[in-house]
DNA sequence: TTTAAATCGGAGTAATTAGTCATATTTCAT
DNA sequence: ATGAAATATGACTAATTACTCCGATTTAAA
């Protein structure tokens, strides 16, 4: 019942490049670094963020990573999505023909409703509003 | 962030329990079978809620597993966290020191946040609601 | 007292997650 | 052109999760 670890990571990394100035690059090892993630797992991570669409990479020296998207309309929840797949708190919450309690199982809308309550608060913090929350603390 | 298939193969074990006839035990391959969950798993998962003090069981001939407390009495919180321990969202939410965002981490509140609405969510369910709900539904 | 029914406990296997490492490829700057 | 800086990719290892298997132990009943 943990988000994994990669999802996390790849949070951070998004929060990172979005305190950036727009369009500045900054290079995985970078972000790594003062992220204190392992280099070599944080390149994969952000090739995923790529292939989903949040981060633009550019190969080659000055290349780097940044957003493809300004902060604002970028979700928590997207940026999970894109590494975890699907948030999911049980089996049966996606899938209800495996449920091994008859046609009417109590716990399946137990599972249910609490998805739903996380994934709409993942879902209404994007990264503006983290950065706000930062600027706010500093 | 899922349950593990060990705390949903114990929440539904508890409640097969909280089904039946007060003080009439069930043999663990009894109720491994009618809810599909491989028996020999089942008899780990089973010796932990006993560790837990959440059952009873009795070894031998007609031996077997009752609940330790009525169904009124049992969370599903408490079932979940004796086989998964406590559910926590993130790493962060338990030990803020290795948070990489300097002190004020936006992170962190969001998932103590969420982890907090999840967990009263679990607390304030017991057995007792969870079959009043199949009552009502059969 | 023997047998069968049950839990108990430890060791072993397969799949996923976390992370490492080496290499290929692209691209800027000289 | 060439070298250095960067991402891209695939193969490998370690730890956790999800199981299986088997033998030991307990207990009720014939």
């Amino acid at each position: 019942m943990q988000i994994t670890r990669q999802a996390d990571y790849a949070v951070r990394a998004v929060l990172y490049l979005a305190r950036m100035e727009p369009n500045q690059r900054a290079a995985t090892s970078q972000v790594a670094q003062e992220q204190h993630i392992p280099p070599s797992f944080l390149a994969k991570i952000i090739s995923q963020l790529s292939i989903a669409g949040l981060l633009h990479t550019s190969r080659g020296a000055r290349g780097g990573v940044t957003l493809a998207r300004e902060p604002k309309a970028i979700t928590l929840l997207e940026v999970i999505e894109a590494i975890d797949g699907p948030i999911m708190l049980n089996e049966c919450v996606s899938d209800n023909s495996i449920c091994t309690f008859d046609d009417e199982c109590p716990l399946r809308p137990v599972w249910c409703e609490a998805q739903e309550e996380l994934v709409g608060r993942l879902k209404n913090t994007n990264f503006q509003q983290l950065l706000a929350q930062s600027a706010v603390a500093a």
